[in-house]
DNA sequence: GGCTACATTTGGATCGTTCCAATGCAGATG
DNA sequence: CATCTGCATTGGAACGATCCAAATGTAGCC
């Protein structure tokens, strides 16, 4: 770190406490608000206070006091609005309980998550909000923040199971439900060719939103063509790239229940491209329900995950476990809710 | 703030010490990596702090040295993409500088705005960005903040001119030049009546755009009729109900510059309802260029004001004002670029 | 041996706050 | 008058690091 000319000279208790001839100690029962105090002294001091633009230094205290008045949160792509919003969700809540945030992005890479961790944990946060990057592993995350720190995991499973990070709590999306929810709604629609397009399968979400498909095909007693599972990255270019390959083999679907929004977005531009009218020749479903998804042509139908409300979660789960923290480990699996817009449209006879 | 169940026992310089049989001082050194210490003794030393999983407390240390390793990060919509880059790029930078950024989110109200900058003031961060919330004053921030705290003001001018915050750094947009740029873009196209199209007249943003806007009808001679002039919410909702005023009066405009690109997609929503084919029979222009501009039908064109790189220029502001307190006031203006896209296609004789 | 020169190490005070045991003092009680 | 109670206040030692002046050891030189 670079070094900095030293700071102006602070306010503190003591230039307080000689200002209105009373210790140190006083001064600071009244900025606890301790009911020792005469009120005749309090009134006193707070006028001081007042004059001299005293403000309190929280590290000081956090030091005596063994106490952390802050949570980390890292982020695995602070630029995805889904997480901005999660983000802003967090943030609201800590602020609300005295916390202050302190904010790392990690930009999908497991070295940048491990540097911020490291230079986070100095700064003795209460605990972390850790969405984790892509490929992120137990053992290392364990290793930067050390056995005691209350985590929070939100999102994403870490790889490599370690039973010394069972303690940490979950938060996760119900991926396989919202999946098999969406399934659900294409089937009631008449459509018995349905695909699942778009994402990787390595990734745990998106495996976890294919079995929620598969459950609701099987469920349904509808058998999946080979060719209509297309792998993409979770981007718009790559999923309009891969449109075709729904239709090299029959029978062609005539839906598709798409890995997320982006792709299903990149989906319906590919299906244009096509000649395919989306909504209308071809029903698309999505996942995430981002801004955009009401505002596209036609209107997105999708599972909304209140990404804003999830991190208003985490943060209560984290005070939760610091507040007690010897509680069992909890995981918990937040709602998906299905919006039903036109892009699912009914099937149509050719 | 609630209270908390006191921490496990840390492992601080004194256990390291006793653990090696060195002083306190030393083992200090050898974290600092002083160039004093005898490399066999910090061989031993850093044998040490691996052994008994050592963190560094920075908090004790700044409270030392009468230093910081934070800065504040106050945004006024953190769910909004734009702002979101702005601040992954924001911790980028001061991350890569050893800084730990403090966040604190708005949602674009004064009051939490005041009750941030109080809360994250406490932790002593050695400086603030700042993106105001809409209508924040000067004179409330500065009695927030004190008059010694190194500010960047980001985006938005504050209401109320106080002397006092005159020597604040500031980052701005340029506005004005990006919307010459975008009307000269369609008078070059052939377009000849050319509208102001979205936002509200009072934000400072709009304006100015709206002035760079007059400035190139201006320079070529044009002059523009009342009607061409419509304000609306920055919303794409509000902007696709305010389109037909566009054409309430001749002459009607054949193209459009926008507010952003909210609004223009908004617009073009607007203009496909009424049987027009934007980038086709009309043009539109768009402000920001997020995400989903590049892939509207048809693509948009547009500013691109790289919000991520705003971010880290805002860092690398706040950091050289850290570096030299005495330095005059800058005002920045970022450069936006004009980004051509279909959406903005040539005049076509009726 | 006594001297300086140099490399290394160290005790103790300090940053701004909180904790704790102790103090002073008023009035009540025996 | 001595003792007790309860209230309001206080000095001094922490918290975990850094700074500084001083101490230690070791080698070289006359």
């Amino acid at each position: 770190m670079e070094s900095l000319p030293p700071a102006r000279r602070k306010v503190t208790l003591t230039d307080i406490a000689a200002g209105c001839g009373v210790s140190r100690a006083t001064v600071s029962l009244v900025l606890r608000g301790s009911p020792l105090v005469n009120k005749h002294t309090r009134a006193r001091v707070e006028e001081e206070l007042r004059r001299q633009g005293y403000v309190y230094n929280r590290a000081a205290a956090n030091l005596r006091r063994r106490t952390s008045s802050s949570i980390a949160l890292v982020i695995n792509e602070l630029g995805n609005p889904f997480f901005a919003e999660f983000a802003a969700g967090v943030d609201e809540t800590l602020g609300a309980a005295g916390f202050v945030t302190l904010l790392g992005s990690t930009s999908e890479s497991t070295e940048r998550e491990q540097a911020v961790l490291g230079s986070l944990i100095e700064h003795g946060p209460g605990g972390i909000i850790l969405s984790p990057a892509e490929g992120s592993e137990a053992s290392t995350v364990l290793s930067a923040v050390g056995p005691q720190m209350p985590v929070l995991l939100f999102n994403r499973e870490l790889g490599g199971s370690l039973p010394e990070y069972a303690h940490w709590d979950r938060l996760m999306l119900d991926n396989q439900r919202g999946a098999r929810m969406a399934t659900e709604h294409l089937i009631a629609q008449g459509h018995r060719h349905i695909a699942f397009f778009g994402g990787h399968n390595d990734s745990s979400s998106c495996s976890q939103r294919y079995a929620g498909y598969q459950q609701a095909m099987h469920a349904a007693g509808l058998s999946e063509a080979a060719h209509w599972r297309v792998q993409t990255a979770p981007t718009r270019v790559d999923a309009a790239h891969h449109c075709n390959e729904l239709f090299r083999a029959d029978p062609a679907p005539t839906a598709a229940v798409c890995y997320n929004d982006a792709v299903a977005l990149g989906l319906m531009l590919g299906l244009a491209q096509r000649g395919l009218q989306p909504g209308h020749d071809f029903a698309v479903t999505g996942f995430d329900d981002i801004a955009e998804a009401a505002f596209s042509m036609p209107p997105l139908t999708t599972l909304a995950t209140s990404p804003r409300a999830r991190g208003r979660q985490a943060a209560q789960l984290l005070l939760a476990r610091l507040r007690d923290p010897q509680a069992d480990a909890s995981t918990t699996t937040a709602p998906v809710q299905l919006v039903v817009r036109e892009s699912s449209g009914p099937l149509r006879s050719p």
